[in-house]
DNA sequence: CATCTCAAGGAAAACGATTGCCTAGAAGCT
DNA sequence: AGCTTCTAGGCAATCGTTTTCCTTGAGATG
């Protein structure tokens, strides 16, 4: 039995044995620069300037200095650091709605960003909850974070998180509804616009908009620049603006309506993936092939709706990996003393696949 | 024009006034506890202990410091305190691959347990990268967090992240391959036991099973508990095992194989929502009807797949946001001084829907 | 009245790093 | 040789809290 656990405890630490050994089992109490300073035969002073490449040092005593530092495994207590210097090196993300599909890309470009700086993410999910906010809020202030970036599904402008904050915000897909905050946003009337485009360019004339509530700002948005774009070639949608939800079930159900009506279509742009597969399912229950008899262009490109329809859906990219980087890099220079003002709509890219394969 | 501009910043903070100038809006420097004493006319000591609720203090002076600390919006400074105290509350969640589906729920449990005691959540994405890994884990080692919670959608035995940390490390959904690390795992053998259950239950009996790729350690863990229970009723798949991957399009050609077979087949548990909802749609195509002629199951519970599938998916959900708080509980318990060792498996829960309506 | 005992609050030492200022030699110059 | 000028590195203040003693004065007790 003892035998048995001896054995089962070596493997797992085979292969890094070594470094771990060096780096990271220093276990228990945690070793300070005095420690590292004492070993080097330097003062404490000396020896942080050598690890931070700072004041005049000869080259040989540096080195000696690190070379305790990797001995005894020290790594910077980053509270102490920030004590003094004033910088945390951190930076704290809230979502206002719950972390999801939308927030996870944009939490990824922004690590992304800011990750080349060695910065690191708080991320706060508010919920949808004002109270939670303005917790999370205080929570960051008292963590003294260097710069928050605040992030919602909505693309519609929210109140300002709060005002005379001490520390620089950037908002992120989601925009701030005072002109001065910085916003970085997808150009979503950008994206409907390449959709439309894209659909008259494999020679689709009689195109048809399906998409989510209309009263969501995203909806409106992409259904005005997609009627704006028809009327640019002198055309006119092939039916009214459907409005419904953000679900297959919808898009199903549009499908019905679309037939129903026996309105003359060979192409929808739809507000979403999801409305576009459920629309895509709808005509082909009832017999019609796609794209040959109506051609498909959905909104998202999320992998796992894009890839199961069938055929493969085409659809715009807002691009949130982008917009995080962006943000971050927005905020990045703010911390650095040079804030940008206003809102930045950044483009989409359009992303063809079989459901518009001509 | 420096009229509009003037004007333009009031509006911006209408509604919420009263309460943000109270408490958000002390730009710049941030006030200190020393500030406090002053106004209240007190030691910085006995503010302290008077926003701590520490110490023999008279009311009426705690009161007298709380009020004056709300009066200038004093938040106290984390570093400083987490300097002295030697808590950051504070952990780290390292996701050895990408953020995604599953972590999130796991993130959020998490994040619930914790948010109770008033702890943040560094997140930090490995993606799949040792290297990243080790160099997120010593972040969080220099911003002396109280404990790291460690996921990975991998559900097989990993590495120890390190060894003799000098902080507690939980992890969950993913478990060390060090018997005596703490790990929160869903118990996947139980899902699939309830699965095959069920479609016992609703009277089925020729069952089959189609999953993911064989070297997945959850498609053999499921396929194994599958076959087991069968057994126990004397019974066996009734067509072998189905190993692909975990996507519609393989469920989608994995329907057309049991059918070419000829497999005489009433009922089939599948590994993941996907492969169900790719199923669904190939047995459908070619003639059958779902739940009447094949009963189907799924796994994940993935809201956008059981929903979107048509009949709605019965599916198995492994309740990631319960191990994402028992993980966190456990990972306070050790923070607190009584850690646990050893791998706890959760049970799954069965959501029936119509696709196994009889 | 002299002590003793508390209650209430102050003073100051931590915590661990950074940084401006200062000093002791060594080297360069006349 | 005597002066200045560097160079390398030490000293100590500092960041904002918390916490451990102390001190003070008031009331209780003998």
């Amino acid at each position: 039995m003892s035998r048995a656990s001896y054995r089962r405890t070596t493997p797992a630490v085979v292969g890094c044995q070594e470094t771990q050994e060096e780096t990271l089992s220093t276990s228990e109490r945690a070793v300070t620069i005095t420690q590292v300073a004492a070993l080097a035969g330097v003062s404490t002073g000396t020896a942080s300037k050598a690890l931070n490449g700072r004041g005049a040092l000869r080259p040989e005593t540096r080195q000696r200095v690190q070379q305790a530092a990797e001995q005894l495994g020290f790594v910077a207590n980053a509270a102490a650091r920030s004590l003094q210097t004033g910088r945390t090196y951190t930076v704290g993300m809230i979502t206002t709605d719950s972390i999801g599909r939308f927030s996870i890309p944009l939490l990824i470009g922004a690590e992304d960003a800011l990750g080349a700086g060695q910065m690191s993410v708080f991320l706060c999910d508010a919920r949808d909850d004002p109270i939670r906010e303005q917790y999370y809020l205080r929570t960051l202030l008292s963590r003294k974070v260097d710069g928050i970036i605040v992030t919602g599904r909505r693309t519609q402008a929210r109140a300002p998180i709060g005002v005379g904050l001490p520390v620089p915000v950037v908002y992120a897909f989601i925009s701030s509804a005072d002109p001065r905050d910085c916003s970085v946003v997808p150009d979503e009337a950008d994206g409907a616009r390449r959709a439309v485009q894209h659909l008259l360019a494999i020679g689709r004339r009689r195109i048809a908009h399906v998409t989510g509530p209309e009263h969501h700002h995203s909806a409106t948005v992409r259904a005005t620049a997609a009627v704006d774009t028809l009327a640019a070639e002198g055309l006119r949608p092939a039916a009214p603006i459907l409005y419904g939800e953000w679900s297959e079930a919808w898009g199903r159900q549009a499908a019905g309506i679309l037939l129903s009506t026996g309105a003359d279509v060979d192409a929808v742009f739809c507000g979403s993936d999801q409305i576009a597969r459920g629309l895509a399912e709808g005509l082909q229950s009832a017999g019609r092939e796609i794209p040959r008899d109506v051609a498909l262009v959905g909104f998202d490109n999320w992998d796992v709706m894009v890839d199961g329809c069938r055929p493969a859906l085409t659809s715009v990219d807002m691009d949130l990996e982008g917009i995080g980087r962006s943000a971050a890099e927005l905020l990045l220079s703010a911390i650095n003393g040079e804030p940008v003002q206003g809102k930045r709509a950044r483009p989409c890219r359009l992303v063809p696949r079989a459901s518009t394969a001509v």
